[in-house]
RNA sequence: GGGUAGGUGGCGGAAUUGGUAUACGCGCUAGGCUUAGGACCUAGUCCCGCAAGGGUUGCGAGUUCGAGUCUCGCCCUACCCACCA
């Protein structure tokens, strides 16, 4: 037996697999297909570590056992290499960011060659690709053209330090996802899509997916559906009305003031009317310069008074103060409240310190009944929220989930195809006139203005109007990094099609998606994004499903050693390269699945590591052990080892699958030997996890083909069941010892069984009761004497 | 404040869904083999106890012949959202 050299083992196969092309991916009559998808990454310019390919080591396992098991697979990668990370990369390395995205995908796509994955390679895309934008660009104009993407000068997120626009999704806690720089609001022209219009679908959709719960909830409270009702509010003396969003439209008859956002825009005109004009204007003065997470933070009420300005409650008729106050937000509801003191924490905190009256009109008690609210009086709340509601105003469902502001004034991304012409106004780009290149420029820099890089290349920037053939100007603004990641996983389906986005057909064959896997980050981004454009590709018809990715396993993170995340910053990254050098592809491979279960965050542990490689070795020195007999001892635990693991992949409970393995391997060195055909049945088993030994050992069998285009082996029943038992003996549910049982048993002979084992303790005691569980126990219950 | 997932040895974690808690692996201890070991083999390793025995799944109650698993109350951790009207 030679010594089991990994390096050899696994460059021999990762060069055979690719010669023979085994795991190109076709459409077959005869196979149903299984689509499994990774996210596919940014190539950043610090490579690869070991958490990165902790999921798509997953999807390989699942997809070469899909493979065995008779389907056929559509398993790619890619590359999504527009936007900020990468154009801040070739930024800071003065390169341009072509020229670094090429560097960066080349070492990323030799890091994973090295650890043996079953990519089609055929099928690799990147996003910067024009063949491939191509069709972002067409997207964009479905979207333009059905109305769904708008331009708009509402003040919007804006990073000083990245200088773009930003939407909802980049931000964290009021500051840029990206660099931590706290957010400004900018009035800047903007494109924004209206993923609004698809909220009610994205939310009740959520509950035909099987996704975990976690996921869900991530994302209905992402959209944020409230039902309340909007109710005007007249201004004493005036024809002017106050438009108010309430989830508690029963309270209304509580309302005892209201309350308006600084930015409202009636602030300025009620202002006027006001006694003390100038404190409000500097109240509101002082209110806009906050930022939104100074506003957030600072939760001591603040407000002033619109003196002698007041609103008539509609309920009561009665004439209330109106003030404006920052903790009312501009964009949530009307920016506008009711304020009912004694049914909402803020208000009475409000009212506290501006000695307001706090009036209760809903008893909670039992049930929720109204008080002091006239005709409504003694009904039940749920009843009054409607009745109020007819009577007063209208019904409203709002949302958190806000629309898309879709342009970056950067140069790294899909520019916008659009031109603006005097006459024509905004002029879509013919279809036949895509793509839109994205023009080489020299200096590719942030300007700040508020207008991307684009807009200094004169030449570029002017061209003809297509409509009227006058002058016009090109969109100078490019599309944000999630644009491409949106729909790419359809592109995979047909990558090479110059006609269409995708081929109805190939669709047909491969959707949707089976088996999605990814970091939990893209919950409420990245997974709301592409839900949202292949619903509006379904209602075009482009695609056959209204949900793209069915399962959806989301992977933990692994810790560096020190129990940190693993960063450049903290110089504790470990490059798997490194990992396969010393211990090998397959060794880093089933360490990554045994690690612990899957979607855990884990710490990354070198000794494990080694316990894995003793596996995998000792697994190299059984080829010794073959026998051509089946060991008739091994049969029940193998049959019993095939059900698991082929259960336990599927579920995506890797790291039991491999303890199972484990448990085989014990067995059969106990057994000191394998028979031939178990030993082929236990190489099919390890194959997903360990292909390049699998395959090594398996061709040391003189077989021809790969193991990983064998079939999966199947169990028999008859063999799971062992012909005796081992069964605990109970007293009072305290075990009490244990014997063997024949599985025949019937429960008589287990009561005799085990009356008899418990003999001596069973003395001048009175069983009451007998119960037997087959093959698990027998509980004798004895009357407790005290 | 709201939501979701959790809390099991020194560590990562198992537990057939109410049926012998701690599988598998790491680490550790002892012994063997070896010039040597990131090698291998054997035995042991939840806690108390010399033993017989007793105890143990964050804490406290409950249901049950039987609870890591179900119910109620409490404590703690992680992640997400949050002055959302």
């Amino acid at each position: 037996m030679k010594p089991y050299n990994h390096t050899r083992i696994e460059q021999k196969w990762q060069k055979r697999w690719a010669k023979d092309r085994i795991y190109e991916s076709k459409e077959s009559a005869k196979k149903k297909a299984c689509y499994v998808l990774d996210m596919f990454p940014y190539p950043s310019g610090e490579g690869l570590h070991v958490g990165h390919p902790k999921g798509y080591i997953a999807s390989d396992v699942y997809a070469r056992y899909k493979r065995m098991s008779g389907y056929s697979v559509l398993h790619p990668m890619g590359w999504d290499a527009f936007g900020l990370p990468a154009e801040n990369y070739a930024l800071e390395h003065k390169v341009h960011p072509q020229t670094a995205v090429a560097k960066n995908i080349a070492r990323f796509k030799e890091q994973l060659q090295h650890i043996g994955f079953d990519y089609d390679w055929k099928r690799e895309i990147n996003t910067t690709d024009p063949s491939y934008y191509k069709w972002t660009q067409w997207i964009f104009l479905q979207l333009f053209k059905k109305g769904l993407a708008y331009q708009s000068n509402e003040p919007i997120n804006w990073c000083p330090s990245c200088k773009t626009g930003l939407a909802n999704e980049d931000l964290e806690g009021g500051a840029c996802e990206r660099c931590g720089t706290t957010v400004e609001q900018k009035k800047i022209p903007q494109w924004v899509l209206k993923i609004t219009d698809y909220a009610d679908r994205l939310l009740s959709d959520l509950d035909t997916l099987p996704w975990s719960e976690h996921i869900k909830e991530l994302q209905r409270n992402w959209i944020g559906k409230s039902e309340g009702a909007e109710i005007d509010f007249l201004v004493s003396e005036s024809d002017i009305k106050i438009k108010i969003f309430t989830t508690r439209p029963d309270t209304l008859f509580g309302a005892t003031y209201m309350v308006l956002a600084p930015e409202h825009p009636l602030v300025v005109q009620l202002m006027e009317q006001a006694k003390n004009k100038e404190e409000v204007s500097r109240y509101v003065a002082l209110a806009l310069k906050k930022t939104p997470k100074e506003r957030a933070e600072n939760k001591e009420k603040t407000g002033v008074e619109l003196r002698g300005v007041k609103a008539i409650n509609p309920g009561t008729k009665e004439e209330i103060p109106i003030f404006v106050a920052d903790y009312v937000l501009e964009h949530v509801g009307t920016g506008a409240i009711m304020a009912v003191p004694a049914h909402d924490e803020r208000d009475f905190e409000f009212a506290k310190k501006f000695n307001l009256p706090v009036r209760h009109v809903v008893e909670s008690t039992e049930s929720s009944i109204l008080s002091n609210s006239g005709n409504f009086d003694g009904m039940d709340s749920e009843e009054a929220k409607k009745k109020i509601t007819d009577a007063f105003g209208v019904p409203k469902t709002t949302y958190k989930l806000r629309d898309w502001v879709f342009s970056r004034q950067r140069y790294w991304g899909e520019p916008i195809p659009v031109i603006h012409c005097k006459t024509c106004g905004v002029v879509p780009v013919p279809e036949k006139d895509l793509p839109v290149l994205l023009p080489k420029v020299t200096s590719y820099e942030p300007s700040g203005t508020g207008e991307s890089p684009l807009a200094t290349m004169a030449k570029w920037v002017n061209t003809k109007c297509p409509e009227c053939g006058e002058k016009g100007r090109r969109e100078t603004n490019t599309m944000p990094q999630w644009a491409g990641s949106s729909w790419y996983y359809l592109r995979y389906m047909d990558p090479d099609n110059t006609r269409a986005l995708v081929f109805s057909k190939k669709e047909k064959y491969w959707a949707p998606v089976d088996t999605y896997v990814g970091g939990i980050e893209h919950a409420t981004r990245h997974l709301i994004y592409a839900r949202f454009w292949h619903k509006f590709l379904f209602d075009m018809g482009v695609v056959s499903t209204s949900e793209p990715f069915q399962k959806l396993h989301t992977v933990g993170l692994v810790l560096a050693e020190d129990g940190r995340k693993m960063s450049k910053r903290y110089k504790n990254t470990i490059d798997p390269d490194d990992v396969i050098k010393l211990y090998g592809a397959d060794s880093l491979r089933l360490y990554e699945m045994f690690m612990g279960p899957f979607e855990n965050t884990i710490t990354w542990n070198t000794n494990s590591l080694i316990g894995v490689r003793r596996f995998v070795e000792r697994v190299w020195r059984l080829q010794e052990h073959v026998q051509n007999a089946d060991v008739s001892e091994l049969q029940s635990v193998l049959h019993r080892t095939v059900k698991k693991v082929g259960e336990d992949i599927g579920a995506f409970k890797f790291n039991t699958a491999i303890s199972t393995l484990m448990i085989f391997l014990n067995a059969v060195e106990k057994e000191r030997g394998i028979g031939k055909s178990q030993w082929k049945s236990f190489l099919k088993l390890l194959s997903p996890f360990a292909p390049h030994i699998a395959d090594e050992l398996w061709s040391a069998l003189s077989n021809k083909k790969s193991i990983h285009v064998e079939s999966w082996p199947t169990y028999e029943e008859k063999f799971l069941t062992e012909e005796t038992v081992i069964i605990a003996l109970q007293i009072n549910g305290k075990t009490r010892g244990e014997t063997t049982i024949s599985t025949q048993a019937d429960t008589a002979e287990y009561e005799r069984v085990a009356r008899e084992a418990l003999s001596e303790r069973l003395k001048n005691l009175e069983v009451v009761r007998v119960v037997v569980v087959p093959k698990r126990l027998v509980n004798i219950v004895v009357k407790v004497t005290s």
